[in-house]
DNA sequence: TATATAGTTGCGATATTGCGCAACTATACT
DNA sequence: AGTATAGTTGCGCAATATCGCAACTATATA
């Protein structure tokens, strides 16, 4: 018998899902494929003030799958588990998939629907 | 050059992690891991209101998750891309993974957190 | 037509999320 | 100490999500 609840599971699961339910930090995830990187870096590259990236990722460092290492003036942040890079990636894979072979349904995934 | 640009992309991505980001939605894609199942069946399992069940099932429908097949008075519910169910998997691998190895981080996944 | 069963939908209260803005802390350098 | 750069945090408002409850639609069967 489990220690934890299958209830417990889904919620921890349902939990990093909503981790990963922001386009800007799953673009924060994604440029964190290679090297790690500073706020200042991400905020460029994404073109974002330094205050909203710090904030998207203090939530992901706070649900433990951004890891930081400071030096200097600089915290540079890298990915805690990069076999979430797998799922990332089989994820937009089935997306991409969809999207060429149905374009209609892309609709559903615009702002609003009926 | 792609004919979509990558913010929308990610805002697709986003949404479809949204809509896994609920511990219901995440039970009733793992309970059509194996067969088709009618609302009732999953409100029975899950122990939740028919009225409930048909509200999670609806977001997944409209999100073009589920598949739906009428016969007579039941709608048998199924997964549109089964292949979804491999991120599912990992995602609930590398959440294994680490609360055997860093049982304190379980703590950030409970309801509140400093 | 009437009744039962299966499922859906709208409403409303409550809770959560996203994000801009300004103020704050931390490190480095002169 | 003073200044610059890097990053963080709190606040507030708008937008969105959750879920119970009740009313609704659809199919089947007597």
């Amino acid at each position: 018998m489990p220690r934890r609840s299958e209830k417990q599971i889904y919620e921890m699961h349902a939990q990093v899902c909503s981790v990963l339910s922001n386009p800007k930090r799953l673009e924060i995830i994604n440029l964190l494929r290679g090297d790690e990187q500073t706020v200042g870096d991400l905020a460029e590259k994404m073109d974002l003030t330094k205050a909203n990236v710090s904030q998207q990722i203090a939530i992901l460092r706070h649900k433990g799958l951004l890891l930081a290492r400071r030096e200097g003036q600089h915290i540079y942040y890298h990915l805690a588990f990069p076999k979430m890079l797998k799922a990332y990636d089989l994820l937009r894979e089935i997306l991409m998939e969809r999207l060429s072979k149905q374009g209609a349904m892309a609709q559903r995934f615009r702002k609003e629907q009926p």
